[in-house]
RNA sequence: GCGGGCGUGGUGGAAUUGGUAGACACGCCGGCCUUAGGAGCCGGUGGGCGAAAGCCCUUGGGGGUUCAAGUCCCUCCGCCCGCACCA
């Protein structure tokens, strides 16, 4: 027996190289194949070091859909990029004076080595980093159009600040009041900053879920967030201010129950409410302690409701009551208008404060005890009495619009995205401040906006841009007269909220795309990443897309047709982290095992939607397997043997044979949309164990047909070794090859096993032939002599019989 | 608290439409080959009783529907994720 040993790292380079050099992977725009087209693209990687195990994961998830879409007749773009602005570069600036920019192509370098190392089958051609003045040209000039429209303005607010990173955060990156990057505690702060208003698109960004296929609990992550919840403003009249606040509350059914009234201690009239008043001093004291207090003291739901009264009153529009007001911080500014009406008998919280400062609780719906918040008839309201409470809704609200004292409105909780930072590594805003014309938009003939070059990268409260004082001078594009540059830049979640458009058409130096080539790939046929991005990338993308439609640069409403959440791999149960000391780099992986090895494993590991637990014995067993499969064709393809297999195969061959059909409908199947890559690969290691257990039986030719299909299916996710292995059987290149057909024929078994279960239990199993029918079945299991054996002294009532399956005795 | 997911051998997992539970792999045990094996090939391996044939038990616990339940329903327990004073 020749020696041939499986070498992944002779065998793998040599792949790679051809596919290089034959810019394999590239696809063309001008569609001259004529195939149907299919855009596979996993999530951008923010090259920081090294990639990690999960971004293999990613990409091997990818590469597979990608490979069978292309042999299954799709002409496929599968592009590569880089999230390249960011704040870790900056902080290593910070650290070592590195400039960013080197620091980060260092890492781009690293991360195209080790992709080209993996062998994903990727269009080069498209290569983009977002911190390329060629790319954020195009970021920079979407700016504008959204300014332009009227959908990134300037205004004060409270926002998140982070005292770490000395930059402002958008509400999805603050987790738990902390800071999403760094982990500090988050501080609000009143600043003026850039916003896009991705709340005129809530509604829409709600509606148009529906129809995405994306894994439903991805779905409901987004509608929480956008936090849809209809009801009614109600005006409150106070009159010694004379001023009318309004309240938003989803229970207007309840309205006749309100015994008392909330603000929040950031409600901008409650020092004036307060003055000249005996409480003045008590809110002013409660005021100065709910506003220093921590986010994560505040936000604690558990602690008492604490709160002082304001000293007035306003009046319930519904039965002109005059109930007090309170200042206390379970009331949120950032919430519908910064006031409540407190129905203390129907909501726990109101409930709880009223207890807790003696206050009036009232019924004003019959059911359990109080709080009681389910539904039920209305009682100690006036008129409507009686009325069921949903039905009740309807008509306070209908009285307060006719009364002018309300109306019905739909309330969101997502917020306007906060899109400047402080920081020097992003995308330069390309506004104007003219002293004379306000806040004037970098004409489009002079964008980009080149990031400067500056000393120091150190965070002081204003972005380091304003220290280039150069850049910072210029003059206004409308009157000429000395203005300066806007010095904050973009959240990098801007970079990445257009970067799939950019692929379809990335060497258009005229424009940031041309709308017939995005017609022809987009949306995203199958997009792949992490869930930490159910929220942050995802509703971003999708805002662009539909603002960008609505502008006339887009015909379509959605960027991502399909969505795969893969899971996170970890290690001893736990996250892999440097500190935890659990890190697998893939490198290493790739370096003992081939790149085949870890992409296989990664796959095989389990349903790859869920999280995996690292095992490094398990990697042994995927490259066993892949060795095994090499070896035997390595082998085989050396005993020169071409003839094809026997037209009438009978008993080893014919059993090889059904197996190799049967392995390609498999994969097939496990591939074709249902994403069970394991199952798939396993499918695999059974057809090359088969080959292993009758190579002494079967025909050569039906040998060399059973490894040679092992190969093409493992190509998908072993590109090199099928590849090679294929090659060696047939002298043909696997991926020019169409993906193979089971024949239906080979699928049909002569006989079955036919499972006879007596009162559901297992009895006997016959070899029958298939094809009989119910009648037949019955008979054969009645004859079944286990079966038989156990019916002495019952009488059958009744007999199941499930062709191609079983037959069940029922007796007693 | 609300919403979602999950719970199967010693381990990772499979079971696609209610129809043979445990595919495939790891680990372990045995055999072959070998000067040698951390290589390779072949076989065994859910638990209990048994010499064997075989029988009984088994998908977190309990209950139900059904000829038949890992799968459907109810209930309890445990773990994970998201949201969380959102009026």
């Amino acid at each position: 027996m020749t020696q041939l040993r499986y070498d992944p790292s002779e065998i793998e380079p040599r792949w790679q190289a051809i596919w290089a050099e034959e810019h394999t992977w590239e696809v063309a725009n001008d569609n001259a194949s004529g195939r149907p087209r299919s855009y596979v693209l996993e999530m951008l990687p923010y090259p920081s070091g090294e990639p990690h195990i999960g971004h293999l994961k990613v990409y091997s998830v990818g590469d597979a859909i990608a490979h069978f879409r292309r042999r299954r007749g799709a002409e496929v773009l599968h592009p590569m990029g880089y999230d390249a602005f960011g704040l870790p570069a900056e902080n290593n600036a910070l650290a070592t004076g590195e400039h960013p920019r080197d620091s980060t192509n260092t890492s781009i370098a690293s991360f195209q080595r080790q992709f080209r190392d993996w062998g994903i089958s990727i269009d080069w051609s498209r290569e983009l980093s977002t911190a390329d003045p060629r790319y954020y040209r195009w970021t920079q000039w979407i700016f504008v159009e959204l300014f332009k429209a009227g959908l990134a303005d300037r205004r004060e607010a409270a926002v998140n600040w982070c005292p770490h990173d000395q930059t402002v955060l958008a509400n999805e990156q603050v987790i738990d009041g902390r800071c999403e990057r760094c982990g500090h505690e988050v501080e609000i702060r009143q600043l003026e900053q850039w916003f896009f208003k991705i709340t005129d698109y809530a509604q829409r960004l709600l509606d148009d879920l529906g129809a995405l296929d994306w894994p439903e609990h991805v779905k409901t992550m987004q509608r929480n967030w956008i936090g849809r919840s209809e009801g009614a403003e109600v005006d409150f009249h106070q009159p010694e201010l004379e001023i009318d606040y309004p309240v938003f509350t989803t229970r207007p059914d309840t309205l006749f129950g309100a015994t008392f009234f909330v603000m929040a201690p950031e409600h901008p009239d409650v020092a004036r409410l307060a003055a000249g008043t005996p409480d003045e001093r008590a809110v002013h004291e409660y005021i100065n302690h709910a506003l220093t207090a921590s986010n994560a003291e505040r936000g604690a739901t558990d602690k008492p409701k604490t709160g002082v009264p304001l000293g007035r009153h306003v009046i319930n529009p519904v039965n002109g009551e005059a109930i007090p007001m309170f200042v206390a911080d379970y009331v949120l500014m950032e919430y519908g208008t910064g006031a409540i009406m407190a129905v203390p008998g129907h909501d726990q919280r109101d409930f709880d404060f009223a207890e807790a400062h003696g206050l009036e609780i009232r019924r004003v719906i019959e059911g359990d005890e109080l709080p009681y918040t389910g539904d039920g008839p209305l009682v100690n309201s006036g008129d409507f009495d009686g009325l069921p409470n949903r039905e009740a809704k309807d008509q306070i609200v209908s009285w307060l619009q006719a009364a002018d004292r309300g109306k019905g409105v739909v309330q969101f909780r997502l917020r306007d995205w906060l899109v400047s930072r402080q920081r020097y590594w992003g995308c330069p805003i390309p506004m104007i401040h003219c002293p004379s014309c306000g806040i004037v938009p970098v004409p489009e003939d002079q964008l980009p906006v080149l990031l400067p070059d500056v000393e120091d990268y150190a965070p002081k409260g204003r972005s380091p841009l304003a220290a280039a004082e150069d850049w910072v001078n210029t003059t206004c594009p409308a009157c000429g007269t000395p203005a300066k540059r806007e010095t904050d830049t973009m959240d990098t979640f801007v970079d990445s909220s257009w970067y799939f458009l950019r692929y379809c058409d990335a060497r258009n130096d005229d424009a940031a795309w041309d709308p017939q080539v995005l017609a022809e790939w987009m949306p995203v046929d199958q997009y792949i990443g992490g869930i930490e991005h159910a929220i942050l990338h995802l509703m971003y993308a999708r805002f662009f897309i539909k603002a960008l439609a609505d502008l006339g640069h887009l015909s379509f409403q959605e960027p991502f047709a399909a969505l795969f959440s893969q899971g996170m791999i970890t290690r001893d149960g736990a996250k892999m982290s440097k500190s935890r000391g659990n890190v697998v780099s893939p490198q290493s992986i790739v370096e003992r095992y081939g790149a085949d090895t870890a992409r296989s494993y990664i796959l095989f590991i389990g349903p790859a939607d869920q999280d995996a637990d690292w095992s490094d014995d398990g990697v042994e067993g995927v490259h066993r397997f892949l060795s095994r499969l090499w070896r035997l064709a390595a082998e085989i393809a050396e005993t020169g043997d071409a003839e094809p297999p026997p037209t009438d195969p009978q008993g080893a061959d014919l059993e090889l044979l059904r197996k190799a059909h049967w392995a390609i409908e498999k994969v097939t199947h496990d591939l074709d949309g249902r994403f069970a890559f394991n199952t798939a690969i396993s499918a695999v290691m059974e057809l090359t164990n088969d080959c292993y257990r009758l190579r002494t039986q079967v025909a050569p030719g039906v040998l060399r047909f059973a490894l040679a299909t092992g190969a093409s299916l493992i190509f998908p996710f072993a590109p090199h070794a099928g590849a090679d292995a294929y090659e060696r059987l047939t002298g043909a290149r696997v991926w020019e090859e169409p993906w193979p057909i089971a024949d239906p024929a080979l699928l049909e078994r002569e006989t079955y096993e036919l499972v006879c279960q007596l009162n559901g239990k297992v009895r006997d199993r016959l070899q029958v032939p298939t094809g009989l029918g119910e009648d037949a079945l019955k008979e054969l299991a009645l004859a079944a002599p286990h079966l038989r054996s156990h019916l002495d002294g019952l009488q059958v009532t009744k007999v199941i019989v499930i062709v191609g399956k079983l037959v069940n005795v029922v007796a007693r």
